[in-house]
RNA sequence: GCCCAGGUAGCUCAGUUGGUAGAGCAGCGGAUUGAAAAUCCGCGUGUCGCUGGUUCGAUUCCGGCCCUGGGCA
């Protein structure tokens, strides 16, 4: 195509921010206005099975625009950053082939920009492999592994805590996977490409505001049937590696369905690590997105004035012209 | 009304035989490349209830007052 030569990446707008901040409306009126579709960027909306824990939108969200990614998969299944690279890829290459605009909504900050700025091209860690390491980490703890990656991959190990057991395991199960490290690997991908151009609105409210927000909607959860949908998925007795599992809420409303404590301890804890995840959320972006343009409104998208979301167009409407002929 | 116990960080409390104080939780800042709603790192934010007295110096000792909880009437 001779077009191709001249607008060879295609636009792609993305709306970030930390939980509860209103993200999710704002992508649905941007979607109106726009003809556009809604592609989930969130970890843990893509499982069937938690609907109302993770506040995936609801049948009248899902009515008013195309959405993609939302409940894609069984709890019993594991997401990654790269599973959801190539489940995002596609979606949009089908929303461009229809002339739509793509838009990307979600709080996973390593999921929009293993997007935004390519992921490293490791091959999957055979399952063998993942269960083994898994196993010493448990074993030896990760004070010994980091001792261990240390010797044989010097250069990762020192990026590494010596407490930090997740990364340390990835960190040696690439290793070990490939023969090669895992420093290697991810130098290879930040020379690479965007496949799309993209325009980021990190939603970025005051924290006091944020945090109100996250009390109310565990509060609507509950009204919703969130604890039925705890026992629901409690009773599948899933393996305790699958992501699924650290749904915030999930655990806290598991124990009090157990009998460890009543529902107003459990409230109050799962609103405790709800607010310590949109804090580490609101680091995130803030300092890893710091390109992108930010919303300094909401929570909720009733706060947003009239003249905030007409910026917000405005920009987009300039963004997607100069991408034309 | 009297007798006990207690008032110290946002909360629950520890402590200083007199030299203006520290834990947990909460909170705040940061890191972040395939479990990211994950995994880590850092930071004490304070009229020590109020008020007099003793003292070089009082959150600490003494007096008075206020408040909270319990007991007796």
């Amino acid at each position: 195509m001779s077009t191709a030569a001249r607008h060879p990446r295609r636009p792609v707008v993305v709306i970030g921010g930390p939980t509860a901040s209103g993200k999710s409306g704002l992508a649905l009126d941007l979607a109106r206005q726009f003809d556009g579709d809604i592609v989930n960027a969130d970890a843990m909306q893509v499982y069937r099975e938690l609907a109302i824990l993770t506040a995936r939108p609801g049948p009248g969200d899902l009515a008013a625009a195309p959405h993609h990614l939302y409940g894609v998969l069984s709890v019993s299944e594991r997401c990654s950053a790269g599973r959801w690279h190539e489940m995002a890829a596609a979606a949009i290459a089908d929303i461009h082939k229809a002339e739509r605009l793509p838009i990307l909504v979600g709080g996973s900050g390593l999921y929009l920009r293993a997007l935004m700025q390519g992921l490293a091209a490791v091959p999957p860690v055979p399952e063998t492999i993942r269960a083994a390491v898994g196993a010493r980490m448990t074993a030896l703890g990760p004070q010994a592994m980091h001792a261990t990656l240390n010797e044989r991959d010097p250069e990762t190990a020192a990026r590494l805590a010596p407490a930090d057991r997740q990364r340390i395991r990835r960190a040696l199960e690439v290793l070990e996977a490939t023969g090669r490290s895992l420093s290697d690997w991810q130098r290879e991908a930040a020379s690479g490409e965007p496949e799309f151009d993209f325009l980021a609105f990190v939603v970025d409210p005051p924290r006091d505001a944020l945090h109100e927000a996250c009390d109310a909607r565990f509060r609507a959860m509950l009204d919703a049937g969130a604890l039925d949908e705890a026992r629901a998925v409690t009773a599948l007795d899933l393996p305790p590696d699958r992501p699924a599992v650290k749904a915030l809420g999930l655990r806290e409303l598991a124990r009090h369905l157990a009998g460890e404590c009543d529902l107003e301890t459990a409230i109050a804890e799962a609103r405790a690590v709800t607010r310590r995840y949109a804090k580490r959320q609101s680091t995130w972006f803030r300092n890893q997105l710091s390109q992108a343009e930010r919303i300094p409104a909401g929570p909720g998208y009733a706060q947003y004035s009239e003249r905030i979301f007409q910026d917000i167009c405005t920009n987009i409407r300039h963004f997607l012209l100069t991408r034309q002929t």
